[in-house]
DNA sequence: CGGCGTACG
DNA sequence: CGTA
DNA sequence: GCCG
């Protein structure tokens, strides 16, 4: 069903080349236009001989390099980096740009004012857009009915009726992103003749051109909040909280202030969805850093032996990455069970009582308090293999075994993967600007790969992955990404006024910085939740916020008889970028998970959602083994008798388990 | 020696 | 297999 | 790699 709008958009590096599209047609591209495909077929075959896909690498990189691109600078392959707590340094938490310097000139356009479909815009082109806008004209305003003129990019009328009506349209003079530009340059307004966006809008347009002769303004003061492309958001330096602070989110019951016709009594939330106020503090006497279960334990962010652990962490990693995934996971839980030690550890008999201690791990506490490090550790870390594997599976949609079927063809650096997965220098150029890919029905990964076959190659999907990795390489600060939350929320109080939602994930635990967002949406109205996911996708992938979609799921209820009420919940995982009109706006996208839920389910949802990992999976075991319970995300289920419990609070949740409440920023087991 | 969190695409 |  |  009319997945059209699910089509992902691949938005590239706006910056210095966003003036080369000016002119240009809107016109699709599709990724996969590859001259270069006989290449890739010689690669095709796992089975070549390793040094042969070696020369073919050579004969591609070469290749590569004659046709003249140097493909853009990577961030050097992370050296590994995080040292303690304050080991940001990245350029990444650069402030906010400064709001664009107010000049004095004179307008080109003082009496026109502006609606801009952002649809089909990469961002660099939309926040230019909005400066001429701002600069050069009276303004950009909300409505298409308020503007004199309305700027687009797009060219087929079905596609511009989704933003704008046509009967509206056919009011207004509709033209390119040229039309501003030019028309800047020039001074004065052109002939909108001359940059028609839509064939069919011809004659309306030229009627409608604000050019020689001045019409009469059509865009209302009334909407003054709208005239000047949006400083609302500003207007909140977000006081929210302090940084080990959890926080949720409001909902801002003061929805439109101009629209209170309707007997529909903003009716309040209710109490039980909102965070506690005050907050419940965590009762640490209680807690025991002896359990076996992370859900019993306090994990600060930071642990007295801090060092100890990111040496663990680093062989953890290493089994991770090498397949020996139940290796790793006695790592992962001796990490844990250390980061929940409250004291500093100098000696080996304060380690040999924890549990998940064990003969080998206790062997290089050993060294470790010996010598202030790991040999094994260092060498991995170290070592080639390591920081490729890592480097590697840091793409989304590559994890440990695919990363290694990589490295044994002989591939090192990202640079390496571009070549192997096709994307080529006209891409790179190509990534400025919009570009289309349908969604298409692709086999999940796991049934192509099977041995032989053609690998899924040039998949489009990798390359996409491959294009956003420098952007999603990047932290969040906390800022942001409370920025993101307010954003999204404004987006959602308009579709559907009265959500509720918290941020969860590392953001709640305290992080300074995070990986990405995620969000815990509810309604009080269980019947509005529905479908709700979608709606919010669909809108803000309109509004350009969301540029590709990697997932999106809707709830199936209670269904089938075979695993009861699995996903109550709808989830999008998307990639995200700050509208222009922020001033958190930095043109580096995120990664943005949306989670839906109805609100018996809410509070596990964000319990799930908050982890961290290890915390998580430790609340399952502890419920199956003490309770017989199974929990997960969507609900509370009794094992014997399926019957379904619904916290109505997080608290009550960790009641009903018989757990002592801890904190979010107490929840940090993993590293 | 079996189990290690769980569900979904 | 990869992701949450 | 550790636990029961």
């Amino acid at each position: 069903m009319a997945e059209s709008w699910t089509s992902l958009l691949v938005v590239r590096k706006p910056a210095h080349l966003k003036r080369m599209l000016s002119g240009r047609p809107a016109k699709a591209l599709a990724v996969n236009t590859g001259p270069r495909r006989q290449l890739h077929l010689a690669l095709h075959h796992d089975d070549l001989r390793l040094t042969q896909q070696q020369q073919q690498q050579r004969v591609l990189l070469q290749h590569y390099r004659s046709l003249g691109h140097m493909p853009f600078k990577r961030p050097a392959p992370v050296p590994h980096q995080g040292t303690e707590s304050g080991g940001e340094s990245e350029s990444s938490s650069r402030p906010p740009p400064a709001k664009q310097q107010k000049t004095s000139m004179q307008k080109a356009l003082p009496d026109t004012t502006v609606y801009i479909v952002q649809a089909k815009l990469d961002v660099g082109g939309i926040s230019e857009l909005f400066e001429l806008a701002e600069h050069h004209t009276k303004g950009a305003c909300r409505n298409a009915m308020d503007a004199d003129v309305i700027i687009t990019a797009i060219a087929m009328r079905r596609r511009l009726e989704r933003h704008v009506p046509w009967d509206i349209a056919e009011t207004k003079a509709v033209v390119t992103p040229a039309w501003l530009r030019d028309s800047v340059d020039h001074g004065r307004a052109l002939p909108c003749g001359d940059y028609v966006a839509i064939q069919d809008l011809l004659e309306t347009t030229v009627e409608h051109c604000p050019d020689c002769n001045c019409k009469p303004c059509a865009c209302s003061d009334g909407d003054s909040e709208a005239a000047t492309p949006r400083f609302e958001a500003k207007q909140l330096p977000s006081p929210l909280s302090s940084p080990s602070t959890p926080v949720k989110q409001r909902a801002m019951s003061t929805s439109t202030k101009k629209e209170e016709k309707k007997p529909v009594v903003p009716q309040p939330v209710p109490e039980h969805l909102l965070p506690p106020d005050p907050p419940i503090p965590t009762n640490l006497a209680k807690l025991d850093y002896m359990s076996r279960y992370a859900c019993q334990r306090a994990s600060p962010l930071v642990c007295p032996n801090q060092a100890l652990v990111r040496e663990l962490d680093i062989i953890r990693r290493s089994r991770d990455l090498e397949g020996e995934a139940r290796s790793a996971l006695s790592y992962e839980r001796a990490v844990s069970i250390i980061k929940a030690y409250p004291h500093e550890i100098r000696s080996l008999k304060q380690v040999e009582k924890l549990p998940f201690i064990g003969v080998k791990i206790t062997g290089l506490i050993e060294e470790f308090l010996d010598t202030g490090k790991i040999t094994e550790a260092q060498t991995i870390n170290a070592s080639e293999r390591f920081q490729t594997l890592s480097l590697f599976s840091s793409i989304y949609g590559i994890g440990p075994s695919t990363a290694i079927r990589l490295y044994n063809l002989g591939l090192r650096s990202l640079n390496d993967l571009e070549v192997y997965y096709g994307v080529e220098p006209e891409d790179v150029a190509l990534q400025s600007q919009i570009v289309e890919v349908e969604e298409k029905p692709r086999k999940p990964a796991w049934q192509r790969g099977q041995h032989k076959g053609d690998e899924g190659l040039g998949d489009s999907w990798t390359r996409v992955a491959l294009g956003l990795r420098e952007d999603l390489a990047k932290k969040i600060p906390r800022a942001e990404v409370e920025e993101m939350g307010r954003v999204v929320m404004r987006e959602l109080e308009e579709l559907e006024p009265g959500c509720v939602s918290t941020i969860v994930g590392g953001y709640r635990r305290g992080k300074m910085e995070s990986n990405d967002v995620d969000i815990v949406f509810t309604h009080p109205d269980p019947s509005k939740v529905k479908g709700l996911c979608k709606r919010l996708v669909r809108k803000l992938h309109e509004r350009g916020m969301v540029t590709h979609v990697m997932h999106l799921s809707g709830f199936h209820a209670h269904n089938a008889l075979r695993t009861h009420h699995w996903d109550s919940l709808e989830k999008a995982l998307t990639v995200f970028i700050m509208p222009p009109s922020s001033p958190f706006h930095t043109g580096v996208r995120r990664r943005l998970d949306l989670i839906f839920a109805v609100p018996d389910v809410y509070w596990t949802a964000v319990i799930g959602w908050t982890g961290s990992i290890m915390f998580q999976r430790d609340i399952r075991q502890w419920a199956k083994d003490k309770h017989g319970m199974k929990f997960d995300s969507s609900g509370i289920t009794r094992r014997y008798d399926s019957k379904e419990f619904f916290p109505k609070t997080e608290k009550e949740a960790f009641d009903l388990l018989g757990l002592e409440w801890v904190e979010p920023k107490w929840r940090n087991a993993d590293l």
